[in-house]
DNA sequence: ACCTAAGCGGAACCCGACTCACCTTATGGA
DNA sequence: TCCATAAGGTGAGTCGGGTTCCGCTTAGGT
């Protein structure tokens, strides 16, 4: 065992109000808020920050990795309802609605995404995974062109989420389409999808 | 005339040299240069520095404005010999080959292409106008679709910029192709190109 | 040659992430 | 119940950047 003793109950307390204070502050809108404030918010001083968190980038990695963890959830369920393309189409679209929960969270999908930022190796590897595994189903069925992996796609995907400008949700869908087209064109059965 | 009296010859020099020194430092890797090094190798102080560029970022901004251009300038010339769908494609591609230049260049180019900020405003406009150029052609001649525009597909080019772990450059053409797939799928003569 | 405004230098400043030496307290065993 | 002790908390201080400011220098016109 990692560890004899489990965390302090107040240890405890206090990672969770660092995490609920920053996820606060990242989600309306404030996305760079200072580490000092967040700890004010929490109740607690910097320092207590810095025990849990390596660095702020890691603190805004946590808050993240839940959000990102619930969408890497979906695939799964996507594909047992849906034929292997239009899954991938409906996971390209709960993404850009996701990164649409927040500035913060647009921006954190951002530098998930289209950087290459060590923090969020974690997320990234995460939701490659997610998009393999799209990729690989629809692959089988004929439906999505061979030679394109999860990570590339995430690449693709990334500008998107950095988005806000009036209208955003519009351009990105569109860009959702497109490479949802590209990805399909070519492949064995390029048939427009008609289901769901 | 906004300046009756031009810019006085040792400003200009000092100038020329900043932008100089500053092109070296971003191009051979290190992008993020501080202000003191990019001073000292202009040979010139940071108040200096700061009396040509109201910021770091403004500098940086002007250093790839001219990489911009050059970017920019080429569709014309696409255009006149090659086929619209193939014109485009060889721009993206040359979008590519211009992240390639430098570590500093990739970045400069992501945020141009997928952050808001406004110190690129130009660029991203500049480019913004370019690709729109392509595009319609592209729907002119019934080979790309109706409904992307130059700003869109910037967008989802960004996050091609930034990759620079070994073997980014297939990934990016990898991508490049599926968003030029993507463009022309359904559009009204989707055939495969075949020039050049 | 001299005047003067444009230009320059660089120490000082600001601001934000991060550290560390010391204090506080939860917790488990006597 | 109470103590010992290590886990946990504190926040002034450090450090590393970008940016500012004001006195000195000098180009370039008369």
């Amino acid at each position: 065992m990692p560890s004899p003793r489990p965390m302090r109950a107040d240890a405890r307390r206090n990672r969770e109000a660092l995490l609920t204070a920053a996820r606060a502050a990242f989600l309306t809108g404030d996305a760079d808020a200072h580490v000092e404030e967040i700890a004010r918010r929490a109740g607690v001083a910097v320092g207590t920050l810095y025990r849990h968190f390596d660095t702020r980038e890691a603190l805004v990695a946590e808050v993240y990795r839940q959000e990102v963890a619930e969408l890497c959830a979906a695939p799964p369920d996507l594909l047992a309802q849906h034929a292997p393309d239009e899954a991938l189409r409906r996971f390209l679209l709960l993404l850009v609605a996701h990164s649409a929960v927040g500035k913060g969270m647009g921006e954190a999908l951002e530098s998930i995404m289209a950087t290459d930022s060590a923090v969020f190796d974690d997320a990234r590897t995460e939701m490659a995974t997610a998009l393999d595994e799209l990729l690989a189903a629809g692959v089988a069925a004929g439906v999505v062109r061979e030679g394109v992996n999860g990570r590339v796609l995430l690449r693709a995907l990334g500008g998107i989420c950095g988005m806000h400008a009036k209208g955003w949700q519009d351009d990105a869908a569109r860009i959702t389409e497109i490479l949802y087209d590209g990805m399909r064109y070519g492949a064995a059965n390029s048939a427009r999808a008609s289901d769901g």
